[in-house]
DNA sequence: TTGAAAGCGCTACCAG
DNA sequence: CTGGTAGCGCTTTCAA
């Protein structure tokens, strides 16, 4: 039904190697020839057949993009990010949602694979333990890059943040308000739950020394039960341990948020009897009940760079090895962790040099509608 | 480099064809070779390239979508319901982002035709006027199917929500909790912002026959304002408009947030000095600063319907002529139409038979994370 | 400068 | 029941 390469050359008396080479400027072609070319082409409105092209010249020109949960808006700004950069150059984004289940994204995965896209860009929702998917993948040499979930034994680029440095951040912002008692909302079955753990616990030790087992609640969920419910519940036994935290460290936003639901829902004031912080910068955080301050990790800008990375791996054909990228971090201080004007008493030993902490603009007042 | 057909035929030493039936289930072919052939498969890690596949069926198992913003959540969850109904069908999903510019729309579309999908899920950003696109592809006899904006001249099915009782549920709220002098902040370029007005002016006529032309501002933007500016400049501008309205229906919740902001801005309280209700119950509007009243769309559910119904069009080879859907709508109540107690004077008028308004059950507790 | 022809990997028709 | 074989639409090499 469509028309093919075959009718234009047809139409023209001519070989359909001739159209083809027309089409692709070979200089091998003589411009009249060209010309008739194209206006046959305009005027039949003939549009490759892009499967074809793919199967002959085993490239397809797509990229695949896995993702754990669309839902969250961290990943779907992630995905705006890539979208933008692969439609720049003229790519095609297959999309496929993980919802979180390592299984699914094997299957995914496979399926894009059987699709011949010519590279991946995954947020994992693999464990820590399982690599075989990733290893499979260097295996068959598909170019992939992973992002915002970091596998260390897996020599693929990597675009993220460094959840280090996130957790340190947000805890030492805590302590320097003023807060004794900082716990975390952890969640370690997610790749990036580690590390902040791992920088809250840095930056308690560089300040006082003393973590307390009892301030760190992990959600990794046991069965269905949504995120909401466990970040909830997680912040309610928080609130109900002495010493009772003064300050949480919340894994992400939505948990940060339910925390908060739950700091209020008992009848406690945030932040002046217990400050939060959340990761993420979500959509209208500013504008939340309690206007959240978190940790932008720039998820546009996360995304864009890895579908740039992506394109370079492919068009570079393995000669390229590039090195991991961290996106900068940014803390926003918002509402849920400005105190009372209260100096910070016993400010103890020198603190560990600190990140420097770009200005806090607001990103719900960008192009996020 | 990938293992074919022909590797696991010849190593079996039979046809690609016997294969081929053996692995589709043909019963033309002995249960002794489907063994053996199943086996070879499974040991030689065989996948079919689809590319291949497609070029020779005809068909590509692969669907698009085209989305106006998916930094929108609104649209970022559509495409979750997209994609959930779709990878349980086996199809691929093909995302492209217009970013609400038309001509953009048009090449996407053209690029994913071009990859042979086998149809498209579209929330466009063509405008009432030029339907060009839409007759191209009925001409071409592509399956499809319109995602939230419709365009009433075009004989495609339909699958969003009626925004005409969108606007007169918000209105009519508005008008029920007292509010005397009803603003709209329209966006009336985008194809479900008329019906909006409508409903809007409907229900201010069922009520008390007089709409204020000076109540209703669009923000249509010039150039490259951003939506959330021109918002907040619109709710300016009403604020400043005598009579001052004392409640205000927004086109959605974006511009909601931002003239709840505008009005918390020059010292007015929401919802006594001014109420406000969004439209789309984005995550988290239960958790502003003031928690957003809106229309609650059910996108995820829209965008699995539009998928089941575009999947169901193509498996039927243009048999079917599936009827327009239209999502129920839900206002959920909040603070920021939760006026003191105040009886509604002067009810004119029997008000028309209202939807049924079902219990506003937040979303943001959901799996929004 | 042009064209014939051989694939790319899979499916499907039709003859054995 | 099985296996050649002829495409699907495009690219590309090689010969004219």
């Amino acid at each position: 039904m469509p028309v093919r390469l075959r009718d234009v050359a047809n139409r023209l008396g001519i070989s359909t190697a001739a159209v083809c080479k027309a089409l692709k400027g070979h200089k091998d072609i003589s411009e009249a020839t060209r010309q008739r070319v194209l206006e046959c082409v305009r005027e039949l409105n003939y549009q490759p057949n892009l499967l074809a092209r793919g199967l002959s010249v085993g490239r397809s020109k797509a990229i695949g993009l896995v993702i754990p949960e669309l839902m969250h808006s961290f990943f779907a700004e992630i995905a705006h990010g890539v979208t933008r950069q692969v439609q720049s150059k003229q790519y095609t984004l297959l999309l496929a949602d993980s919802e979180e289940n390592p299984e699914a994204e094997r299957q995914a995965v496979e399926l894009l694979l059987a699709r011949r896209v010519d590279g991946l860009v995954i947020a994992s929702a693999q464990s820590q333990n399982d690599l075989s998917l990733f290893e499979e993948l260097q295996r068959r040499e598909v170019p992939f890059v992973l992002l915002d979930r970091r596998y260390p034994a897996i020599k693929a680029p990597f675009v993220g943040i460094d959840n280090l440095t996130l957790g340190r951040l947000a805890t030492e912002h805590l302590l320097k308000i003023g807060c004794r008692h900082v716990a975390h909302i952890s969640c370690l079955s997610i790749a990036t739950g580690p590390g902040r753990l791992e920088g809250y616990l840095h930056a308690l030790e560089a300040h006082d020394g003393k973590a307390n087992p009892r301030l760190i609640v992990d959600t990794t969920r046991a069965g269905t039960e949504s995120v909401d419910v466990a970040a909830y519940q997680a912040m309610r036994q928080l609130l109900s341990s002495r010493p009772r935290p003064d300050g949480v460290f919340c894994f992400n936003d939505p948990i940060a948020v339910n925390a908060i639901k739950a700091a209020l829902d008992v009848g406690l004031r945030v932040p002046q009897d217990v400050a939060v912080v959340g990761a993420g910068n979500v959509h209208y955080s500013d504008l939340l009940r309690v206007p959240l301050t978190t940790v932008d990790q720039s998820p546009a800008a996360m995304g864009a760079k890895a579908a740039e990375i992506l394109l370079q791996l492919i068009e570079s054909e393995g000669s390229l090895r590039p090195a991991d990228i961290f996106i900068p971090l940014n803390l926003v201080e918002r509402e849920s962790t400005r105190r009372p004007r209260r100096i910070c008493e016993r400010e103890k030993g020198g603190s560990p040099a600190r990140r420097s902490v770009r200005s806090g603009l607001s990103k719900a007042g960008g192009s996020g509608t």
